[in-house]
RNA sequence: GCCGCCGUAGCUCAGUUGGCAGAGCAGCGGACUUUUAAUCCGAGGGUCGCAGGUUCGAAUCCUGCCGGCGGCACCA
């Protein structure tokens, strides 16, 4: 082409090249490039080469164009899959002039394929000396910026392409989230779980205290809910007979964004026949070793560990103004509107839960808390229920499940909360003792990957328009 | 919703007391057949988040708005 003045603007070098290539009959978005071989996989296969070896082996890989080093009659470019990274030498005798020249032309963050020999540069590096050279999509825009990555918070977050292309990191927590979930099916399945699907979009919610998203179903001319909870849809199977059931998806919670919160998150229930919240607590054990999280959990009760804290026994203060009074004399705050109940949620938030870095289950909740959740059997006044919290942070909930009817509309009465009569239904048909647990699984990767923000392991979270 | 901090080139970041808008990477032109953040020469690239205000003069000071982060509140 001309001698066209140096282009200010650097989309416009880019589409240039574009259609400079499609001028020259390239087509700069081909259909397929198939056999391609994962970049990780030709590394493995030459392990041991010393510099300068040459192994007359030929590879297949595609990626994008990372960085380049070295112009005119040999050039070195990097490629990078999902798998690693790779070296490639271009040299104009193997590539004549004109393939010399497109090799040269590629711009950062072009999509190529390749065929090339392996050998081990001078400086001891795998290598792929390119024996042919496809371009398989044209990148239109300049990559994020390559010894420092993307760093910009709101830019990772809004365009996480560009998030996973820069920073290889975040492409192995995304890989890492994947093998959890699939982990946690295999676990599920293999100890008799069936998976199962019930609606995101609900008439009336429930199954858990959380402001629901409010939609409209045109049809029917009447609002709808997104799922807050997949509790009493789950519990119907349960009657149903179907033993052992369990739903890992999406819920939705109206409130507000925090590093432990996004309204929307992935959560894991999970309910088993005949069993109570210890068996429950048991298999718990075993799924988290199953995604790598080894150990027993500490257990502890929960009013223990408020005691523990706090020096209040908050059952021997079973009274709303006994416990305010208790706590103010210890300078705590008692808020005047609170319940008893949600004084106790409070101490539970502020004073314990933070200390709850080790892996720990706290047992046995006010019955107050916990609507959803059958009387202990031997302390009154509680529920059969744990909460595992690690790294600070609750990332499960459980308890044997209430399967009275009539004690679970009276609770749901206590509670405030409409009456699901189709679940108070099923209820009646009699559903068998039940263990149950909700996981929630964004927090879960949080702990696995050691990340403080929820945003960092959920791929695009919620964001202002 | 409230409080605090932040927003400068495609990316990563400087920018002094209010006095001409800067660097590195990337990109462009050129040199180079073993480079590893390649190197060297040359020429470019800006709505300083947006809108007002103060001032002879604003990236810098003030107000409002938008967006992000953190905290509080709500909650899980």
């Amino acid at each position: 082409m001309g001698d066209e003045p140096a282009p200010a603007d650097i989309f416009a070098v880019r589409r240039r090249k574009l259609e400079a290539l499609r001028a020259a009959g390239i087509d700069p978005f081909p259909h397929e490039f198939q056999g391609v071989e994962p970049i990780a996989a030709a590394r493995a296969a030459h392990a041991g080469l010393s510099p300068g070896e040459e192994t007359g082996a030929l590879h297949r890989v595609a990626g994008r164009l990372a960085a380049r080093r070295g112009q005119g009659k040999m050039a070195f470019v990097d490629l990078v899959d999902r798998s690693g990274r790779i070296q490639l030498q271009g040299r104009v005798d193997e590539l004549g002039e004109e393939g010399m020249e497109r090799l040269l032309a590629l711009d950062l963050g072009d999509l190529v394929g390749v065929d090339g020999l392996a050998f081990c540069s001078r400086r001891g590096e795998l290598t792929l000396r390119v024996r042919s050279l496809a371009l398989l999509a044209k990148s239109l825009r300049p990559p994020p910026e390559k010894h420092h990555g993307l760093q910009d918070v709101e830019t990772r977050f809004r365009h996480r392409e560009l998030d996973l292309i820069a920073n290889e990191e975040v492409r192995e927590l995304f890989v890492l989230r994947a093998r959890v979930i699939s982990s946690i099916r295999r676990f599920l399945d293999g100890e008799g779980f069936v998976e199962v699907e019930t609606p995101v979009l609900q008439p009336l919610y429930g199954g858990a205290l959380a402001r629901p998203f409010t939609t409209h179903f045109n049809a029917l001319d009447r609002d709808f809910y997104l799922r807050i909870a997949t509790e009493l849809y789950l519990k119907r199977l349960i009657v149903g007979g179907l033993e052992r059931v369990y739903e890992l998806g999406k819920d939705f919670r109206n409130e507000g964004l925090s590093p432990k919160h996004n309204p929307e998150f992935t959560m894991l229930e999970y309910y088993e026949a005949y069993a109570d919240y210890l068996a429950v607590a048991d298999r718990f054990e075993r799924l988290m070793a199953a995604v790598g999280l080894d150990g027993s959990w500490r257990r502890e009760t929960l009013v223990a560990a408020i005691r523990e804290r706090t020096g209040i026994d908050v059952m021997a203060h079973h009274d709303r103004d006994a416990l305010a009074a208790q706590m103010r004399s210890r300078g705590l705050e008692a808020p005047r509107e609170d319940s008893w109940a949600e004084l106790v949620d409070e101490l539970v938030s502020k004073h314990v839960e933070p200390t709850l870095v080790e892996p720990t289950l706290l047992l046995d909740y006010p019955v107050e808390l916990s609507p959803f959740a059958k009387r202990h059997r031997s302390e009154p006044g509680l529920v059969e229920r744990f909460e595992a919290y690690a790294g600070g942070m609750e990332i499960a909930n459980a308890f044997s499940e209430l399967n009275d009817p009539d004690e679970q509309r009276a609770r749901l009465r206590d509670a405030g909360q409409p009456p699901d009569e189709s679940f108070l239904q099923a209820l009646e048909q009699g559903m068998p003792p039940t263990g149950g647990l909700g996981l929630g699984i964004d927090r879960l990767v949080m702990v696995l990957a050691g990340r403080p923000s929820i945003r960092e392991v959920v791929l695009f979270p919620a964001m202002r328009d």
